[in-house]
DNA sequence: GAGCGATATATTCTATAGATTCCTGATGGC
DNA sequence: GCCATCAGGAATCTATAGAATATATCGCTC
């Protein structure tokens, strides 16, 4: 597909890859000399690839001073759901509006997708992921505002990355698979309100689950076995 | 105040400035080796100025192709006002519930400002918009949802520059501020809800007015003096 | 002779290595 | 105990070399 075969986009997606594994964890300084050496290139691709990775939120950088992973904390989790909330309706609303026949009916395939995943690998979150993301991207096809598009998906790397880390609840998943059918419903009614109230109702839950997770993770100190840190090691410095 | 003084910040500034200038018109080539002249500096700074610009929407660049002014057709101009709607009422509801009587008084005293200047220099965009940010940065002064501002102030700047370029109507001005003032009393009376859809009114009518002054320059190939252009010669090549 | 495709050239972005500037933390003087 | 100065380290910048892309020319086919 996107063939960007330069350097910075290589070491762009390896440093994103190697974040969202949790080998460099949230908090961890990004100094260009170490990044430059470990992925084998020189300093200047790596800062365009801090660069790039600011952009999609994955790293925050100082002048003068370097780059670190961004943490993901309560208020953060709890700004990028609220941002979704925001802007998630005016996607809904439209495709209520310009929905063919065709549209509907592979939407309505998307949703029992998903409800077949959740119903036989309801604690595989990449399977899910992937299912849902189907199912979303569905309304996204002929959206024209490709900033509001852009904001989306500006931070929802980061945030799948550490929801991917967190338990799951087969009632969440069964709930979502709910929601999905209601707002399919809602589409097919073309009923804009209340699709635009479902997709709400939707992400706030997600929010407040994930939110939730985050919290029984740090009570129990539980963690989740698969997608785990791997070897710390592989970083010369800690 | 913020004094980022790397070379690649200045050479941000003053390619900024020369875009909200004109002198770097919208779809303009930004050549690297031409910009390293133009401000004296080798290419990695330009670079590193190209992507903070893309970042704020001033730039869009392509990989092995090069960077260009934005082009601000009605299109990206429906599609910021239209993010604005969605972000703005997650302002205007939390300034709602925190305001102290302090706040409200100095919401009061910068929409009367406003006001004022809309009463003695209503043609004078750069006084407008000062006021006009005064009032609107109050309800941003304790807002926690840092994410959802970088959105909203993301585009702001090139929308601004290309609307300073537009005519102003004496009637809209009175509308803005009689919007100001219907804010405040729903801010005052503590309704959320009225005061969020007084916001989104108020956007609404921005925007729609700064895509009327589009069409209109467009049709009259009218275009407002000041602010123009200056000297395009300023730029080695066309 | 006109249209199409391939090669060659020119332009521009991209990457490297070394020099420079800036920040941070530590040491010594007041 | 506090402030100024200095050393170490990291980010930033310059200059140059290396790829990638777009453009123009030439030769071939129809």
């Amino acid at each position: 597909m996107s063939k960007n075969s330069s350097l910075s986009h290589r070491v762009t997606n390896d440093l994103r890859r190697d974040i969202v594994a949790g080998i460099l964890p949230p908090g961890a300084w990004l100094k260009t000399e170490e990044l430059a050496a470990r992925y084998a290139v020189s300093a200047n691709p790596v800062r365009e690839a801090l660069w790039r990775l600011q952009g999609e939120g994955f790293v925050v950088a100082n002048p003068n001073q370097g780059a670190r992973v961004r943490m993901v904390d309560d208020d953060f989790v709890r700004n990028i759901f609220e941002l979704r909330e925001a802007i998630e309706p005016i996607f809904v609303r439209r495709f209520c509006q310009r929905a063919t026949p065709e549209d509907l009916d592979r939407l309505r395939a998307a949703a029992a997708d998903f409800a077949t995943v959740a119903r036989e690998q309801p604690t595989d979150f990449d399977a899910l992921d992937a299912a849902n993301r189907d199912f979303h991207s569905i309304m996204l096809e002929g959206e024209i505002n490709v900033q509001a598009i852009e904001v989306m998906q500006r931070y929802a790397g980061l945030i799948n990355a550490t929801r991917a880390k967190l338990p799951i609840m087969p009632s969440r998943v069964r709930q979502r698979v709910a929601q999905h059918t209601e707002m399919v419903e809602a589409i097919v009614a073309a009923d804009a309100d209340a699709a635009a109230r479902v997709a709400v109702d939707h992400i706030r839950a997600a929010g407040e689950d994930m939110l939730s997770q985050m919290r029984q993770v740090r009570l129990t100190g539980s963690r989740v076995a698969r997608n785990q840190p791997a070897r710390k090691d592989d970083l010369p410095a800690g």
